[in-house]
DNA sequence: CTGTTAGCGCGTTCAC
DNA sequence: GTGAACGCGCTAACAG
């Protein structure tokens, strides 16, 4: 009953199988009746079209691969569900393509998986790409697409990095900050992209714009994790001299890792420390953390929609374009007491 | 010099398609020279066989789905990095296929997704399946597995969630506490599973066990989430009369959302309030979480490699496996003070 | 509106 | 060790 092929439903309805290929994909010139009697004996025999074989036919997959660095991030896990909303809407199917477990055959996921055509559209999570890996794209011709942050030769939907930055670090130095520390993440194992630049050049900038100076023994690197960020947060408050009275973290994660060491250490947040991150992590509202707030979850979103129209052969449905962003104010931040 | 078919890598080469496929795939009755050449050649090409025609071929995707009921959510992330490790490690892709975001047609998601012979094993990541979803799966014939909780008729990779759930209470017991009250994720959107009732059943059973009191109005739903975490102890902190000197949370992530709402109103942990987790997540060690620790990551290779064993042939290679579980103690409990 | 006929690109007998 | 030929299941172009 299920391992049926379209002549199987063909020979039971009377017809050829190019009329059950039509009557089931909507196609029109058939007849209403045919295509209803047509439908009901593929259903009732449970018949589904081999993707396999309507591939070769097409070169259509009707999948679309996701390429990301980590998928138990929040930034990018989120982006995943955005973009699988929008795949789903439209029967298409999502292939993930995880960058970050990858032991060294980095360079074989790009000539082998990619180039099979096993996917008709790529997302790319905020990747950055080596020039082989953007060569190998690029020859596939296939739809691209980068969310969350900028690749070379493709276009895009992120918010603007350094705006960003600097609202938030705007926000504490509107509060009245003047010692203001900065928890960045570094680019470890090259999975990481231009982001934490961006954001690491907007407050140093902004600093500096604003008379305030600029610390370099006050810049340590988070990882961009919450472990990364409670270490960062030892070696501040470890270093002897003057304290920061707020820090900026580039990332929530990293901002909540801060959080906890500080409260480990009866280090009251506003109060004796503010403290500021960038994302809205599910975690932050819960925590009280004041960010500046991004969606990835409507990045992805509309990058697939994107796609999918470029696809449908919509003519430079694929364009660049700049996620919102906005501060949201909770209770990890205030003026200084002194 | 992309779009190669393997006519062409054996027209360059002077032999027949036949040979190309042999030697591409390691195959014998090559000699080497030949594969040699052809092996060169293809490379050259940039050549690489059509999965959809090499599918039709042989019935065969290389491609194995995992359905997750989210996957932004700890357990669910850090199993699919698990199982994409092994298949990396053999040249396999991951379909992914998120239940969460499917609006109203997740039937459809099973007629037709599921069976279009578009993946060669399946991978459930703790989820209750409707008896004509499992029907549908069985009738597919694919090598099923089940990870991080029982799925009628299925093979498992989970922990013993009773088990853990009961040393979870027993440390708190231990601990001295009298007054212990529970933090439970009900089942929502049918998305669940059995998980929350054995651990809500564990921990009961073990304090009346232990000569304890259960009382149901220390029992609240949150959502095994950080907001549900929160607003669960809002409601427990909020209660009039006697207050619990411990909570045990069936989920991390509840937990974490206990302790933050606990340091919003003063309330030492673990001086004042105990807290104890299950998951040992990400965020946990940070936040100094005592919790009893499981590894989705292992969970998911292990349920990987069962299922590609199977494939290639090995009889009854997918087996039930309970994965171990450990109790980690961090600063979240302590004895009660009184 | 419907049927016939070629492929899509590869794997796989079988002969050689 | 190698090649020719068929078939996997479907779609597309053309006839009717």
């Amino acid at each position: 009953m299920i391992a049926s092929s379209i002549e199987d439903v063909a020979a039971a309805a009377n017809v050829s199988t190019a009329t059950v290929s039509r009557a089931i994909r909507g196609l029109p010139r058939v007849s209403p009746q045919t295509r209803a009697r047509i439908l009901a004996i593929a259903t009732e025999m449970g018949y589904v079209a081999s993707s396999a074989a309507s591939g070769l036919a097409t070169g259509r997959t009707r999948t679309i691969g996701v390429l990301a660095p980590y998928v138990s991030r929040w930034f990018f896990s989120r982006a995943i569900e955005g973009v699988d909303l929008v795949l789903q809407q439209n029967q298409y199917n999502l292939m993930l393509i995880n960058l970050g477990g990858y032991g060294g055959g980095r360079e074989r996921l790009f000539e082998h998986t990619m180039l099979r055509k096993q996917i008709d559209a790529l997302v790319v999570l905020c990747l950055a790409l080596l020039p082989s890996e953007l060569e190998h794209l690029h020859l596939t011709e296939i739809p691209l697409i980068a969310v969350g942050g900028p690749v070379k030769g493709f276009h895009q939907v992120c918010i603007d990095d350094y705006q960003a930055a600097k609202l938030a670090t705007q926000h504490l130095i509107e509060l009245g900050h003047q010692r203001i520390a900065q928890v960045l993440g570094e680019d470890k194992n090259e999975l990481n992209f231009e982001v934490p630049k961006l954001r690491d050049k907007a407050f140093e900038e902004t600093l500096v714009n604003s008379g305030l100076r600029f610390r370099p023994e006050w810049e340590v690197d988070g990882e961009f994790t919450v472990a990364g960020g409670v270490s960062a947060a030892r070696r501040l408050f470890d270093a002897p001299g003057e304290q920061p009275t707020a820090i900026f973290c580039a990332s929530d994660e990293m901002a909540l890792g801060v959080m906890m060491e500080a409260q480990r250490r009866g280090i009251r947040v506003p109060q004796d420390l503010s403290v500021i991150g960038i994302d809205n992590h599910e975690f932050s509202a819960a925590a009280g953390l004041t960010t500046v707030a991004q969606d990835p979850v409507e990045q992805g979103r509309l990058a697939a929609e994107m796609l999918l129209n470029e696809l449908a052969g919509k003519a430079d449905a694929v364009r660049s374009v700049a996620a919102p962003f906005q501060l949201v104010k909770r209770g990890s931040t205030a003026a200084p007491l002194a």
